[in-house]
RNA sequence: GGGCAGUUACCAGAGUGGCCAAAUGGGGCAGACUGUAAAUCUGCUGGCGACGCCUACGGUGGUUCGAAUCCAUCACUGCCCA
């Protein structure tokens, strides 16, 4: 199966020039994806991008990842109404070295193969251009009719929106195409992809090809990821869904994943796992006989926390959701040893707490807010206790005045907090 | 430089002298039902020692018994003209 067929099955083309299937057949491709370092690590929103690669390079093509430190000081102005922050040269810096340690999870960038992934930063070639070779060599071959047409602008020029836009986002479509034109004269990049939300700026790029060297570049994106509910995707509670561990844990991962709803697990399994079309089916059909043992999300959180993460991370990640979301009460939780304990909450936010504090007895909404920041008020405390949205030890707790003692804690060392279903905090007794 | 419009809670957005901790919608959190899903229903959504107090409607100063609301001034934003 090529690449095209590949990615169509799994529903992540969203538009292609036409072309591209043919361009690819003849020879060995190379083609790229932008990726800003906005942050120090990479997020489940950036994967869609990573799989797109890892599907090329599996297809015997040359994936190249351009890191977008010179972009990133600017701030691509696609589908956002305000004009971006910019970022420091330190922190884009900084932000780059990690980036580029965790793509090397999923790119094969070391070995002799001519397809062999690369990593690039757009920084490396932009610095040395001055302003007025820039507009004098790229600026000249595109007009501003042709830029004030993309939709990304557009958007920011009606007078309905909020804010304008700066000559600085303006000109990040021709910096990006930039991009594309160097890459195609120095590494034979004929191919860019990304999220729909590029299409504009990608086509700005082989427009300029096209123009400036007469060449044929073509452009490939992927549906955005949505949510059948319409919320954003790749968002919880807590903010992003980082790769980096230190952001997110394997087990808050994998609850990501174990998560999603039915109507979006099926279209989640096709785009960020490498099973198979009859995996997929099986698991649809299996999900359509029992939806309530949710064979597809299962399959899904496995694939992508052993992907992101590793089995080890994965089969705790599973042990310690057995433990927190199975049937256990209070005297099972007593039960457990120290070390199980401790595994199952690896990843679950914890508080550490002086012993003397129990030793005379302290009501829970002192000890929650005050001794240790659980909950960031006591008038949101309260409230969730009358909600009978807390439980401590598994058990619910009806009295935010109650005292806690010694007797209290698990293994003399221990108290789990529990918010709702899904939250839990751990407290440590030291 | 000139003209106009604007700045209210997480977001959008009403309120234009006391009835305002501020309508409404969205989002978020919790509860019920479930399958750790969706849909639906309910409650909450500034803080606290809580029938009260404190802090808050861009900043500062003023008018007033009383200001999100009126005046002055500064800052910021958008649109238009030069």
């Amino acid at each position: 199966m090529n690449f095209i067929e590949e990615l169509t099955w799994r529903g992540m083309i969203h538009d292609m020039m036409p072309g591209v299937g043919e361009m690819l057949e003849k020879k060995m491709g190379v083609g790229y994806v932008g990726i800003d370092p906005t942050a120090d690590s990479l997020h489940i929103g950036h994967l869609v991008g990573v799989m797109m690669l890892k599907h090329f390079q599996r297809c015997g093509h040359k994936p190249i990842a351009l890191v977008g430190g010179a972009t990133g000081m600017i701030g691509d102005p696609s589908g956002k109404s305000q004009e971006r922050n910019l970022l420091s040269e330190e922190t884009l810096r900084h932000n780059q070295e990690s980036i580029k340690q965790q793509l090397s999870r999923f790119l094969d960038f070391d070995s002799d193969a001519p397809n062999a992934a690369e990593l690039v930063n757009n920084y490396d070639w932009m610095k040395e251009i001055s302003f007025l070779a820039f507009i004098r060599d790229i600026g000249k071959h595109i007009t501003v009719n042709y830029m004030m047409a993309k939709d990304s602008v557009k958007k920011r020029l009606n007078s309905e929106a909020s804010e304008g836009m700066s000559f600085t986002e303006f000109t990040y479509q021709l910096v990006q195409g930039y991009d594309f034109l160097y890459l195609y004269q120095h590494k034979n990049c004929t191919l860019q992809m990304g999220g729909s939300d590029q299409w504009g700026n990608i086509t700005t790029g082989t427009e300029l090809i096209r123009r400036k060297t007469d060449g044929e570049a073509f452009a490939l994106t992927c549906p955005l990821i949505t949510k059948a509910d319409g919320g954003k995707f790749g968002k919880t509670e807590s903010g992003n869904v980082w790769l980096d561990r230190r952001y997110t844990s394997p087990y808050k991962f994998y609850q990501f994943w174990l998560n999603v709803s039915d109507a979006d697990a099926e279209k989640y399994v096709k785009i960020f796992t490498f099973l198979s079309q009859e995996e997929i089916a099986l698991l649809t059909q299996q999900q359509q006989e029992a939806p309530h043992l949710r064979p597809l999300q299962k399959a899904l959180a496995r694939e992508v926390t052993i992907m992101v993460h590793s089995e080890e991370d994965y089969v705790s990640a599973v042990e310690a959701s057995n433990i927190l979301f199975g049937n256990s009460t209070s005297d099972q939780l007593k039960k457990l040893d120290e070390e199980t304990l401790l595994a199952v909450f690896d990843g679950v936010p914890q508080f550490e707490v002086s012993h003397s504090v129990f030793t005379e007895g302290i009501k829970a909404i002192d000890l929650l807010v005050e001794k240790c920041p659980v909950f960031p008020s006591k008038g949101e405390m309260r409230k969730l206790v009358a909600g009978g949205g807390i439980a401590i030890n598994k058990e619910k707790l009806m009295d935010s005045e109650r005292l806690f003692v010694t007797n209290d804690l698990l293994n003399n060392q221990y108290l789990l907090v529990q918010k709702g279903k899904k939250n839990y905090y751990l407290l440590l007794v030291k």
